[in-house]
DNA sequence: CAGCATTTTTAGGCATACCGAAATTATACG
DNA sequence: CGTATAATTTCGGTATGCCTAAAAATGCTG
């Protein structure tokens, strides 16, 4: 009666990937967005998926979409805590910007020790957020949350302070940093993907810019419009 | 015509294997000897072998030992730079003593991308040893290499300092940390597997411990005493 | 509510890297 | 100098993890 030990690189970057996906939306995602996400072919998606399901990680009805287990979401949020604590570390004591770390952090996270993590996360006073404003699951798999409101979504007129820019496209990471905008920006929104800076300028943000950008702010004042999908 | 991009973790660690092998003594690598120290079988040696070869890394007559050509020694030295720079940062800076660093870094030598190796090189001040005292080949493969002789091919009555253990058996490596013996440590022969330590005690080698220390010392006064098969 | 487009799965293949067993080669010794 | 022993290689096999192409299921739309 062996303790499943199933944990390979790409395991870990499924299960990564399926949490990452949860993160934003609630809908559980589907075979053919986790594919897309990893950059292979869905019939891969479909062998791994499951390997995965017989190792009770995650649960999955044929054609269906896939949700992670207790154990799978234990298991993605220690790799996505692995990912987050090696940016951080990377940013604050590496000398990398935090629009840089994406790729090493995307390597070091299958290869860190348990012991070697922890030493990283003492040294950087146990941080609940990474550079680019991700919560950082704490080691039991807990996450305390801030609510945030994805900029696309807002309505004109909102202040606010970026609280996370999502690092799934380099491309806007860079485009941001390049004008300054990162997580502790503040932003006045002015209008749909129009933005102005505190020193005034005007910043004008691409689709992909809006939905990567969240903002720590206080729904203007109409009772918490309906998000749309 | 591509640039042959041969490169992943097991060839890694054949080509590290061959030139750590190189290091101590100066005859080619048999396929069996690398076998043994890489823990696999010969039969997987011979095919690797044959990839490597193919690749112009070694060179290799059939039922004849192994060596590394000029790339391949660039390659391997390559590795065990990351390897001894990644142990020196283990203990410098992430808390580790000397004699737990290996296993860690046999696993992120084959992880960290070059920009992030520089950056801990940089930190630590370009080291040229490693805390077990072993040599860091420079980033172009060059080696600045102190002359050291084997405590178990040593006369009594010489007295050295340790230069370098051999990082290969962690038991001896506990087993010497435990009692104090690490580089740096001055001790005096008695006789064939017996040390005096600075502080007076005296301390019994086993045969591995005594083939694995490695003292800065004069050959005490006979002329060079030929080292014996 | 039937047909068609999309998604998912199945089936067969490929590359890496390992294994054990059996054949082959080299060497060493009597 | 021939033969036994030891080292090396060859030969099938296994597991992972990816692929393409084709089959099957789903579900949307007219």
């Amino acid at each position: 009666m062996k303790h499943n030990g199933t944990s390979t690189p790409a395991s870990e970057d499924y299960l990564k990937t399926i949490y990452a996906h949860t993160e934003w939306q609630p809908e559980p995602i589907t075979p053919s967005a986790l594919a897309a996400r990893l950059g292979i072919a869905p019939s891969s998606v479909t062998e791994m998926v499951k390997k995965l399901a017989a190792a009770g990680l995650i649960t999955h009805v044929p054609y269906g979409p896939l949700s992670l287990t207790p154990v799978g979401l234990l298991r993605a949020s220690a790799v996505v805590r692995r990912h987050r604590l090696i940016e951080t570390w990377l940013v604050r004591e590496m000398g990398y910007d935090w629009d840089e770390v994406h790729d090493e952090a995307e390597i070091l996270e299958h290869s860190l020790s348990d012991r070697l993590l922890d030493a990283i996360d003492e040294r950087l006073g146990r941080p609940a957020v990474d550079p680019h404003g991700d919560a950082i699951p704490a080691a039991d798999g807990s996450v305390t949350a801030r609510a945030g409101l994805v900029a696309a979504e807002a309505g004109p007129g909102l202040v606010g302070v970026v609280l996370r820019i999502s690092d799934r496209d380099p491309v806007v990471l860079r485009g941001l940093a390049r004008d300054g905008i990162g997580p502790g920006t503040v932003l006045a929104l002015l209008g749909p993907g129009v933005v102005r800076l505190l020193n005034g300028s005007i910043r004008h943000l691409t689709d992909a810019e809006a939905a990567s950008i969240w903002l720590d702010a206080e729904p203007t004042d109409e009772p918490r419009a309906e998000s749309k999908r």
